[in-house]
This record gives C-alpha cells, sequence and structure tokens, in this order.
DNA sequence: CTGAAAGCGCTTACAG
DNA sequence: CTGAAAGCGCTTACAG
C-alpha cells in the first residue's frame, strides 16, 4: 500500500524520457558528460514520475553503503548533540545516513571498537570529533585502510585528512582580554578535559591574553576540570574556597560555566555582582541558565554541516579542488549577563 | 582494503558448510524449519568466516529498508535525547537504522512532512514520541498505509498500534502526595505544553492528590507552561511574585523544574529552604543543576528500547503472541536536595 | 527440512 | 555523449 511510489524504477524514467537506464542513472549521479537536452528529458520525466532512486539497488551495485561513522565521546551533551544535529542534516540531505558510534566507555581499546565499526557498518567515510580528531591511534588505523575521514576542531594540522576547525586560541585570548578590559585582574580558568585539544587552545589563549596585559596569575587559579558539569562544580567549589576569591572565573566550556553558576549560589555568592563567569561554546546550556551566560559562541553546527559536506564531496568524487581542506571558521564572543564591570 | 572482510559471501558461508544459500539465509533470519544439526554447521562456518550480511542486498531482495522512522519534537531536549539514545541502541543492535524526522517548525502540514518522509526513505516501520503518539491526523494516515507502528507515552490507548507509557497521573498524585506529607498545602503547578498528554495525565494527578488530601487550590497556582526552560521560568517567576506565595512548586517536567531554580535564585528565594521545587522526568538535567532536583523517574530510555523491540518484533514477524501489545512502565520517585519537610 | 532458479534496482566496466 | 550486458549479494516463491 504505501508503496506505491515504491515500484517506480529507473527503467520507467528511461522509457519515459526515451533513453537508456544508463543515461538516467548519469543524470541522477550529476556526471558531467550528458548533453543539455538530455539532460532535462530525463528530469523531466523523473519529476513526473515522482521517480526516487533505491539506495539499497545503488548501494550493492556500487559497494558503498551511503553510511557516514560519526566518532563521539559525550563529556559535554550540548556540544555533541550540536554536532550530530548539524552531521545528522547535511547527510540526509544528500542521500547518506549516520552510523553513530559512542567511544565513551572504552578507554582501553578504541582501535577494537572502530575496527568493528568498519567490519559490520562498512561504513564509506568517517568523521571525528573531539577528541578522536587527534588521536594518533585512530588516525594511523584510517589511513591505513584508506578511508575518507575528517575532522573537527583537531589540533593536529598536519594530518593529511581535511578539517574544519575555529581559532579556539585566539577566542580564548579575545574572551579573557574582554575581562580584563572590564576591570578583572583577578581571573581564574577551569581546565578542559586534557584529552581535548580544546582544552590546550583555550588555556593557552587565556595564559597569552594575560602575558599580554601583564597581569600575574595566582597559584592555585587554574584548576582542572573534565568538561562535564561535575567537574566544573568541583572546580569551581575549590575557587570560591580560596583565601584570595578571583572576581572572574572562565571556565573552559559552558557545562562547567553553568556548574560555576551553581556553585556561586551553593556558596551565596552572586553572580555577576560579586562574581563574573564567562564560558565557551554557546551550547543550549548557555541560555538555559539564569543569569544568561556570556560566553564564545563557536558554529558547532555549522562546523559539523561543513565538515559533512567535505567527506561527502570526497565520497562522491565531487571534490572541488578550489574549496580548502583546511577550513577556520568564525567565533564571537557573545555577552550576556554574567559579567559585571569593575570599572 | 577496508574490504577484506566484506568480501566473504553467503556463498562462501554455504560452500564452507556444505549446504546451499538458501539454509545459511534461513539459519540468518532465525527461521525454525532448520534441522539442529545443520544450524549448527552453518553458525560454525559463518563465525569461522566472520562472515556479515550484506544490508543493501537484504533490503534489495526483501524490498525492505531496514529503517525505522522516528517522529520527534523538541521542547525538551533532555527528554528526546534519552529517547533516541535508547532506540537508536536497540536498532543498531537489531540491524536497523533510525530516520530521524524533527517535525518542530511545521506546526500547519505535519501530514506533509510525514508523507515525504515515508516516499523519500521508505522506512519498514515508525516510531511515534509524544505529542505525535496521540496525533489523530498522523495514526489516521499512518493506519491508511498499513505502516506498522508503535507509539511512546500515548494517552489513547485504543487505537491498535502497540504502546509502551508510564502511569504518568499516579505518578504526579504520588509525587503531590510526597509534598503533602512533608507538610506542604500551599503547592502549585506549571502545566506543560497543552498538546502532549502527558500534560494533563500529570496535572490530573495533581489535581486528584489535592482532592485527596482535601487541599484548596488558591488562584493563580496553575500556570501555564510548555515543557521548555524559557516558560518554565516565566511561569515560576509569576508564582514567584504572588502575594500569596507556594511553599513548593511541582513543575511539569525537569526542564520547567530548573527553570523554576533559576527563577528562585533571580528572585533571592532559597530552594529548598523557603521554596520547595519537584519536577518530573529525571532526565539529564535533574543532576546538572544545584540543588539537585527532586523528580520523578520514568524509564525514558528502556521506554525507548522496549518501544523499538516491540517494532522489530513486529517487522521480522517475531511477535510474540504472549508479549502485551501495550505495557506500563514502572516509575519511582527519587527524592533528592529541593523538597523541605515542613513538619 | 532443504534446494535451484529468478529477480530485486541499480552501477560498473566496456564499447561505440 | 550514449548504450547493452553482466553482476552486486541477498530473498522470494516454488518444488520436492
Amino acid at each position: 500500500m504505501h508503496k506505491k511510489n515504491t515500484n517506480k524504477t529507473m527503467q520507467d524514467v528511461a522509457r519515459l524520457a526515451g533513453v537508456s537506464m544508463m543515461t538516467v542513472s548519469r543524470v541522477l549521479r550529476n556526471e558531467m558528460k550528458v548533453r543539455e537536452t538530455t539532460r532535462r528529458k530525463v528530469q523531466a520525466a523523473i519529476k513526473e514520475l515522482e521517480y526516487r532512486p533505491n539506495i539499497s539497488a545503488r548501494s550493492l551495485a556500487s559497494a558503498k553503503s551511503h553510511l557516514i561513522g560519526f566518532l563521539y565521546q559525550n563529556p559535554s551533551e550540548g556540544y555533541v548533540g550540536q554536532l550530530l544535529i548539524g552531521a545528522m542534516k547535511k547527510a540526509q540531505l544528500r542521500d547518506y545516513s549516520l552510523v553513530l558510534s559512542n567511544l565513551d566507555g572504552t578507554k582501553t581499546n578504541v582501535s577494537d571498537v572502530l575496527k568493528s565499526l568498519l567490519e559490520s557498518s562498512h561504513v564509506d567515510g568517517i568523521i571525528l570529533t573531539p577528541p578522536f580528531s587527534d588521536s594518533e591511534e585512530i588516525l594511523d588505523m584510517l589511513q591505513a585502510v584508506q578511508l575518507p575521514t575528517v575532522r573537527i576542531s583537531p589540533e593536529q594540522k598536519e594530518c593529511p585528512f581535511p578539517f574544519v576547525c575555529m581559532d579556539e586560541a585566539k577566542a580564548a585570548f579575545d574572551m579573557t582580554s574582554y575581562l580584563v578590559d572590564r576591570g578583572h585582574t583577578k581571573i581564574a580558568f577551569i581546565k578542559g578535559h586534557p584529552d581535548h585539544s580544546g582544552s590546550h587552545l583555550r588555556y593557552d589563549g587565556f595564559m597569552q591574553a594575560l602575558a599580554a596585559h601583564q597581569i600575574n596569575l595566582p597559584d592555585h587559579y587554574t584548576p582542572q576540570g573534565m568538561f562535564n558539569y561535575q567537574s566544573g562544580f568541583e572546580a569551581a567549589e575549590k575557587l570560591m574556597l580560596l583565601a584570595d576569591k578571583p572576581t572572574a572565573i572562565f571556565a573552559a566550556n559552558d557545562d562547567m560555566a553553568a556548574a560555576t553558576l551553581s556553585a556561586a549560589q551553593k556558596h551565596h555568592l552572586l553572580v555577576p555582582e560579586t562574581i563574573s563567569v564567562v564560558g565557551f561554546d554557546d551550547a543550549p546550556i548557555a541560555t538555559s541558565i539564569w543569569p544568561r551566560l556570556t560566553t564564545v559562541r563557536q558554529p558547532i553546527l555549522e562546523m559539523a554541516e561543513m565538515a559533512t559536506d567535505l567527506l561527502i564531496d570526497e565520497l562522491t568524487g565531487k571534490r572541488d579542488k578550489t574549496k580548502p581542506r583546511q577550513n577556520t571558521m568564525d567565533y564571537q564572543l557573545t555577552i550576556r549577563d554574567t559579567v559585571q564591570s569593575l570599572n
């Protein structure tokens, strides 16, 4: 019953357009070597018949699965969620599906998990998200099997796989400067998960800004967090218990910034009156807390979309040679309500 | 290169096991009519060859896509996220893939979106999440095309499609009673999105508990929310501005309960000392805020898993006639730190 | 309980 | 620029 539109086949289109299946196939795959008039005839026939190619048949014949593996870990739900939505959207648009692979609990043998993913799913390509974008183990394996791969926010730019990233160090530098401009000199920084390159980049930017403004960094002002809420809460509490409290806390991501707000509440510190807080990402949580978080907006969704496009271009041989394989996107300081000016 | 394991085909297994492809296929699909000794031989061969069936070939031959449509809307990210994880996990386990369809921006023509999903994706079945589990428009369409469908947390139990739910009214009743037992009599309720059946069920349970305990409900004590943070925040503020403030607020879901905590902070009300707050769902946010939220734990993930199983059983003809098609799962009051006893 | 044959709807070389 | 043939790896009737 619901197959009424299913039984229109390439043969039908070919017949209606007065060409061979081969030509229809060419038009469908956007190959260049088709005469313009022929192309139009075929496209008209496709439209009239409401023809939809059968993905299974295509996959079988081409020995391609039209599946993309999406490797992730989940320290920060909001971040990964955005990434996923962007990738999913683009994939769907271009007739690919995502196979999600959560490598959370697998500290020991990431490569085993990857291997079984490759064997069982027959993915055509891989999207790597932090911290896997910089995992030598994974990168080596992928290169060995020559599986097209694209990376999101890697630190290592030399690796041959294309990527899309953001200048996280510069963004952290700018955010720190913003704080300094508002009169803050006692600024603490909650570090992110050490496996994630973003942690280092953001920390570096913070340190550089401090140096540039000749600001001293007191002891104990850079507690370690893990990018999740719990670790951020604990790190923030340490800071709040210090005799010489900071006037501003820069958390390496929004989840930890949100946790810092909670910790402030627990310790009866008013944000931003008593203590200013800024985050990084502009994840959904940034506007789901009160006060709304001042943070660095990363175009997370757009980064995922671009990465997915890059990969599919490569898979379909549509790679535009003029398009860069290394893309650095813009960020933006998003000023909301968690910073007080001391001037 | 990465296809080393791909080229093992059913033919190879058949040869090694000394049977026909037909028999291998039967074993693979767990059909009953295979002699036990034959089955073992085949299974051994599969194992030895590390044979993995080619999904595309199977789909093509069987005219089934092995795709399941997952319809959702996104008022509460945490809730949908859990649902998604559960469904995804089970689907993957049983060789199915999910096609996500977000019906958020499409107030007007849900049926158009559904129609195009059916035509373009050739899904074998559908998982309906709230509020679509009760959408007559969608239910009618799905029945018309006879597409196997399973529903999560519907209100209408009469519809022929199987479902899995929870006794939300009873859970709300219990939570309200819990508040009453702790001496609260001035209890407000922030209502959920009117399209979601859960909103009514939870509200009903709340009202019944009040009646059972002969507690009066002051005017303005049941502001309307929409299940998201923003609406919860506004509703909570209204309550906090009342001359006759409640001592406890029951938000119809955790997102709105979290917002209530934020609103309390804005208005310098201490939780739970000055005002108690409870939620519903036990979504991830419940423990990502401070104080940690007392709430009703719904087994969201498990519900999605069961629903997916139900659907795949039906799709593969494995439906166990003894298994109920209507499943009501257990809930649990999860007591954390946002309720103060007045006794 | 088991098998030989046909075919699912495409794409891939290979010609022209 | 276009086409005829073969085949991708399974499952579906149909026999026995």
